[in-house]
RNA sequence: GGCCCCUUGGUCAAGCGGUUAAGACACCGCCCUUUCACGGCGGUAACGGGGGUUCGAUUCCCCCAGGGGUCACCA
């Protein structure tokens, strides 16, 4: 049978990096055994709606190079349309298809009627806390005769369905990453299968769905293993066949903490808003997690695919490191396309001010050199303004007491004059033709090595450390290296 | 607190009874470069603790400790 997994998302405007990798795993393991990969939306949940999550999750997803074969796209005209021959894909849109095996529970016996209140339910959660036992359902509707149920049922009163877990059994989950796990049902409750709106709880839907799409491996974060128990005694009591699990190790923050939220970046849209390149994100957080066999870590998805398995999936979390993330988004920008690269800056140097609407085609290429200079320091792309500032303007501010030690140097001015000078008898002006303009001048002025270089630096840029001198002064161009230098021999010299 | 999971350098991680315990990031040196980087080479640094099993445990078993997850009409 082939192979069929699920990414089972809830649409919560953003999409975690934790999530992300999930997908990326269930991608992986469904192209490399030749299988389909689906994407469903849970959102089951009405009180938690939010606008255009599903757009945003789409789009990240997409961006990520992760992309399902079934499930819910945008076509062409920008319309929700759906891939797959097992939809509807949102759960929102099944809600008449989770009813009739609620019913057929309840009819066999494996299912109750719960009348019971909010009120209520806390009252028996406060008190069991307090004696420090289990504070799962105490069981008050259980037992309630089907008949007496009904016609509660049928004059209006609220309630919910409870799945009659049975008592004391033991539950065997094999997990693919885990190996073998043994739970007791003595240690859940009778969890709610349908909500009081008649909504199923993620608890029935998920069964219900992932039988009838036909998943085969559901691979999810570990958070799901306590809750695992009650889902197969549901494939159980419905008589399906129960699939395969993998239970993911969490993606933590440097305190070993659950990646969240409050601590800075944890959803794909940060880090694409951040410059990052999708194959350098997505090849990282492959590496959180699993590590492929030989040492090889810079991969392309097809190599990913190629060498994923479950095997290689270790058990425990593991930190994310933004530095090693960032080293390979380097590693990544210096191999990428200088065009596509110069797109993704345009809009960080509007931003900053440093291109106006008006001039992005007229200075397109002078951002493109910036970019492909500047390319082995840039750990994202957003950082790229901090290198086009160094080329703006014809002032010179000293970064620290290094470069000011630079510039006051007593054979600054003398040496600046000559170089001027030689700069101005140039026919071009790319790196190489400044290059012999430093030959000259070092002939002339008698100044080499540092004194020459870091001191030429120090008067054009105010800094100690940059990109290579030649290119700097070539983008300068003739105009903008003398101003700078004039501004330099007046201002900054002793 | 109950249940479950996890535990190799600062971090990601190889290892699956016998190894000088890989590799990568970070860090520190050196080399290259008439500047700055890139790069190359090298270095510091780890099996949580205690019992077993075994000729031999990082690898297998048990206990402890620590960390994490979960105990909703959220997913």
């Amino acid at each position: 049978m082939s192979v069929r997994v699920r990414f089972a998302p809830s649409p919560t405007g953003y999409v975690h990096i934790g999530s992300l990798r999930t997908a990326l795993y269930d991608f992986l393991y469904a192209k490399k055994n030749k299988g389909q990969y689906v994407l469903r939306i849970e959102d089951t949940d009405r009180t938690r709606l939010v606008e255009d999550a599903l757009d945003n999750l789409l789009e990240a997803v997409a961006w990520a190079g992760v992309m399902h074969d079934e499930g819910p796209v945008k076509n062409e005209a920008g319309e929700m349309v759906e891939l797959g021959e097992k939809g509807p894909y949102v759960q929102s849109n099944r809600l008449h298809i989770y009813k009739p095996y609620v019913d057929q529970l309840i009819e066999q016996g494996d299912a109750y009627y719960c009348f019971c209140s909010k009120e209520r339910l806390d009252a028996v959660r406060e008190e069991n806390k307090a004696k420090g036992i289990f504070s799962g359902y105490d069981g008050h509707c259980r037992d309630l005769p089907l008949e007496e149920a009904k016609k509660r049922v049928e004059a209006g009163e609220s309630h919910v369905v409870r799945l009659k877990l049975p008592e004391d059994k033991e539950i065997v989950i094999d997990d693919m990453v885990r190996g073998r796990v043994v739970m007791n049902t003595s240690d859940s409750d009778d969890q709610v299968l349908l909500k009081a709106d008649g909504f199923p709880t993620y608890h029935m839907a998920v069964i219900v769905d992932d039988h009838l799409m036909g998943i085969t491996h559901i691979i999810r974060g570990e958070e799901w293993l306590p809750s695992t128990p009650k889902h197969i005694v549901l494939y159980e009591m419905l008589g399906w066949e129960i699939p395969k699990y993998a239970h993911l190790p969490n993606i933590l923050n440097s305190e070993k903490k659950k990646l969240s939220k409050r601590h800075g970046d944890v959803s794909v849209e940060d880090f694409k808003k951040k410059g990052y390149l999708p194959e350098a994100l997505v090849n990282f957080l492959a590496l959180v997690g699993w590590s492929p066999e030989g040492d090889q870590e810079i991969m392309t998805m097809e190599e990913m695919i190629e060498k994923f398995s479950f095997d290689r999936v270790s058990k425990s979390g593991g930190v994310f490191d933004v530095q090693k993330l960032n080293w390979m988004n380097n590693h990544y920008i210096k191999e990428a396309d200088l065009e596509r690269l110069t797109d993704m800056a345009m809009p960080y140097v509007v931003e900053a001010g440093q291109v106006s609407e008006a001039e992005l085609a007229e200075k397109r290429a002078w951002i493109s050199r910036i970019v492909d200079l500047s390319r082995e320091y840039l750990e994202y792309m957003s950082q790229i303004p901090k290198h086009v500032a160094l080329f703006m303007g014809d002032e010179v501010v000293l970064e620290d007491d290094e470069a000011k030690e630079m510039v006051e140097m007593d054979h600054v001015p003398g040496m600046l004059n000559v170089l001027k000078a030689q700069l101005a008898e140039l026919e071009a002006f790319d790196a190489a033709s400044v290059k012999k303009a430093f030959k000259a001048t070092q002939k002339e002025s008698g100044v080499k090595g540092k004194n020459l270089f870091m001191c030429t630096r120090v008067a054009l840029t105010g800094a100690v450390h940059g990109p290579d001198l030649m290119e700097i002064i070539s983008i300068l161009g003739p105009e903008g290296a003398v101003k700078r230098v004039d501004f330099t021999l007046v201002n900054l010299c002793k």
